[in-house]
DNA sequence: TCACTGACTCTCA
DNA sequence: CTGAGAGCCAGTG
C-alpha cells in the first residue's frame, strides 16, 4: 500500500521550492522523472501529510492558475500566501509564470 | 488482486 | 480560434 515513493519525492520538490516562487505540477512530474505523472503530483498535494511544511500554494497548473481544493483553508488562503510571499496574484486567481516560475534544482 | 478516482496535460474536431 | 475528449501514472477502496 503505497509507500509513496513518489508522493515522498513531490513532496521534497515542493518542500525546495523558494519563497516568493511557484512551480507547475508538470515541472514537479518532470522532476520527478514522469512528465505525465501530473495528475498524481496533484493527487499528492492533495493528500498533504505535514501541510504547513509542504507549500501546496506554491504549486499551480500549467497556465498558472491556483487549485481550488486547497488543503490549507481555501483558494483565498492561498492568493494571500502567494502575496504575502512577493507573488503578484491576479483576480482571477493566476501568477505571472514568466516571472515567479521556478525550474526546480536552483534553491535560493 | 482489480477497478475507480483524481489539485493535470495534450491533441483532435 | 475555441471547445471537447482521451491519456497518462500512482494511490486508495
Amino acid at each position: 500500500m503505497a509507500n509513496g515513493a513518489v508522493f515522498q519525492k513531490i513532496y521534497q520538490i515542493v518542500k525546495q521550492i523558494p519563497k516568493g516562487k511557484v512551480t507547475t505540477y508538470g515541472q514537479i512530474a518532470l522532476l520527478c522523472g514522469n512528465p505525465r505523472m501530473s495528475r498524481v503530483v496533484g493527487y499528492a498535494l492533495h493528500v498533504n501529510p505535514e501541510p504547513g511544511v509542504i507549500p501546496c500554494h506554491r504549486v499551480v497548473n500549467r497556465f498558472g492558475g491556483l487549485s481550488s481544493a486547497f488543503a490549507f483553508g481555501g483558494i483565498n488562503e492561498q492568493r494571500l500566501l502567494l502575496e504575502a510571499e512577493g507573488v503578484y496574484v491576479r483576480p482571477d486567481e493566476t501568477v505571472d509564470l514568466s516571472v515567479y516560475f521556478w525550474a526546480g534544482g536552483e534553491t535560493e
